[in-house]
DNA sequence: CTCGATCCCTGGACGC
DNA sequence: TGCGTCCAGGGATCGA
């Protein structure tokens, strides 16, 4: 499930394998997922994949303006939202492509761009310059960006239970159910706590918590449980250092107690509840399935 | 403002 | 071997 980690190394992946290479055409399969297939396969033909960068859980393609546009004005991107099992990756063209490939740019060195998606959780559109500005705006703080000075007023200031701001696109751009719980698990917070009882403190940790392990995360390629292959088809390591996530029932590494999982907003959460302490009134409605 | 529920979608795990 | 059911969860949407 790529979250900001799996789509940096992604991003960062495909700046070295396409970045440079200008669209020949398009083919497309299913779009129910794309947001104006039309103009996708109207506009990408002749621009040039200027850079692949990440944004949130989003890449943004730079498009090159075409040769009749005025080079300085048209600058639109391709925008890429992989969902839950979306892969975003160049093959030979020759290349027999993976089962629920959708999207196929043909590249101008016999290689295709290839987006795969069995689920169709993910997003792909074609922003002009103004479309991407007003996409863009309604996205919070990069958490790799954001300053501890701002992450703990921005915390503070809601009323949410702490996960959720985590998962709120809105407040935080990039942060999903796995980097949330181990971020809360490093810093001792419990994910059912709402954003405003945290004190200071307690903000800041969970904020240096977050980076540090976003950043690991990158440096390992990230986490690939269920499907996630990098563009290169390679797995990432994180998950071997997965704390909280996806261990219910296993010894939190710190004090031995069993990891449990809760329904907390709306997600499968994962938690020590000895080190992160329930907030008072709080009562666990545990997740079903699995007694483990 | 915040919540939970529901939907989208397919593959994989699991129980029988 | 197969079949049904549950579950994964990012995001949109809707009603409470």
């Amino acid at each position: 499930m790529p979250e900001l980690p799996e789509v940096e190394t992604v991003a960062r992946g495909l700046q070295q394998s396409v970045a440079g290479r200008r669209v020949l055409s398009v083919a497309l399969g299913k779009t129910d997922f794309i947001d104006n297939p039309a103009k996708i396969a109207e506009e990408l033909p002749g621009r040039r994949i200027e850079s692949v960068r990440r944004y949130g859980k989003f890449m943004l393609l730079r498009l090159s303006p075409r040769a009749d546009e005025p080079p300085e004005e048209h600058k639109p991107a391709l925008l890429v939202h992989l969902g839950m099992t979306g892969s975003l990756a160049p093959a030979p063209a020759s290349a027999p492509p993976l089962k629920h490939t959708h999207v196929f740019l043909a590249l101008d060195d016999g290689r295709e761009l290839r987006y795969a998606d069995p689920r169709r959780f993910g997003r792909i559109a074609y922003l002009s310059e103004a479309d991407e500005f007003q996409e863009l705006a309604a996205f919070g703080a990069d958490p790799l960006e954001i300053g501890a000075e701002d992450f703990a007023p921005l915390v503070r200031a809601h009323r949410a239970r702490i996960k959720a701001l985590l998962l709120d696109q809105g407040v935080l751009r990039g942060v999903g159910n796995i980097y949330a719980d181990e971020s809360l698990w490093r810093a001792k917070i419990h994910p059912a706590r709402l954003g405003s009882s945290l004190d200071r403190s307690q903000a800041k940790h969970l904020h240096a918590a977050l980076q540090d392990i976003l950043k690991k995360a990158i440096l390992l390629r990230g986490s690939s449980v269920a499907s996630f292959l990098d563009s290169e088809g390679r797995r990432g390591q994180y998950q071997q250092h997965h704390r909280a996530y996806g261990r219910e029932g296993k010894a939190c590494s710190r004090c031995r107690t069993r990891i449990r999982r809760a329904i907390i907003a709306g997600r499968s959460s994962y938690y020590c509840p000895r080190c992160q302490r329930a907030p008072r009134g709080w009562r666990a409605v545990r997740g079903k399935r699995k007694t483990f």
